[in-house]
DNA sequence: ACAATTTGTTCTACATTGCAGTACAAATAG
DNA sequence: CTATTTGTACTGCAATGTAGAACAAATTGT
């Protein structure tokens, strides 16, 4: 639970919003089948936990590991929740893009 | 005009937007203004140069320097403009965030 | 019990971006 | 031709992005 900086990235961002996106039932997994439909790219599953686990040092996200399901075999899930901390810097983030893009003097970019 | 990577990052899209907000006065010092309004963070001159050269190496802005304006003094502004790639790149990071937002179960993040 | 299979996470390594301080360049004024 | 002003380029390191392979824990079948 450090705090190295106040920066959160894009890929970070996008991580966040797909561990919102899937309620409950955020994990590895479902984390990354969101983010690939989301983003139509591929995302490693390396890629995704390195970022899991930096947001978690940063105290953006909380983990806990799930009861094993009774599936066909397979590890216990490693859940993810998005921490208020994250929402906040989500907000910042957003109000800034949102206010440059009100600066617009074209009009909108799309 | 390289292309190392067909990713942008956090600053890298602020700055982008920033150029947009700025219109045909787009230099150093306008684009650090706004995007210091716009984020209310502080913006060091040479991390901005340092991500307009980036930028520019991969194709996503274009820069020319215009006349020295008679004013006091001073060297010639370098302008820049976001191209048509940048705006696409923008669009699709964006559309990505927004499916990840409309999958939200909870209601929106603010 | 134990090897094979399945599901899922951690480790290691390197590329790309973020960020700041300092040096440098080009113009005007006196 | 020096001082001042405005603005950009250079250097170095920290933080993030990305991938591949190794590792761990569960179930199934024999």
């Amino acid at each position: 639970m450090k705090k190295p900086s106040n920066y959160i990235g894009e890929f970070e961002e996008l991580v966040l919003l797909a561990i919102l996106s899937q309620g409950d039932n955020a994990y590895g997994v479902t984390i990354r089948q969101a983010l690939e439909e989301a983003t139509a790219r591929s995302v490693t599953i390396g890629s995704l936990y390195t970022t899991l686990s930096r947001l978690e040092e940063k105290g953006l996200v909380q983990s806990w590991v799930g009861e094993p399901t009774a599936e066909r075999g397979g590890r216990a899930k490693k859940h993810y929740r998005v921490k208020g901390s994250a929402q906040s810097l989500l907000k910042e983030v957003r109000a800034a893009r949102q206010r440059l893009l009100s600066l617009e003097p074209v009009g909108g970019i799309g």
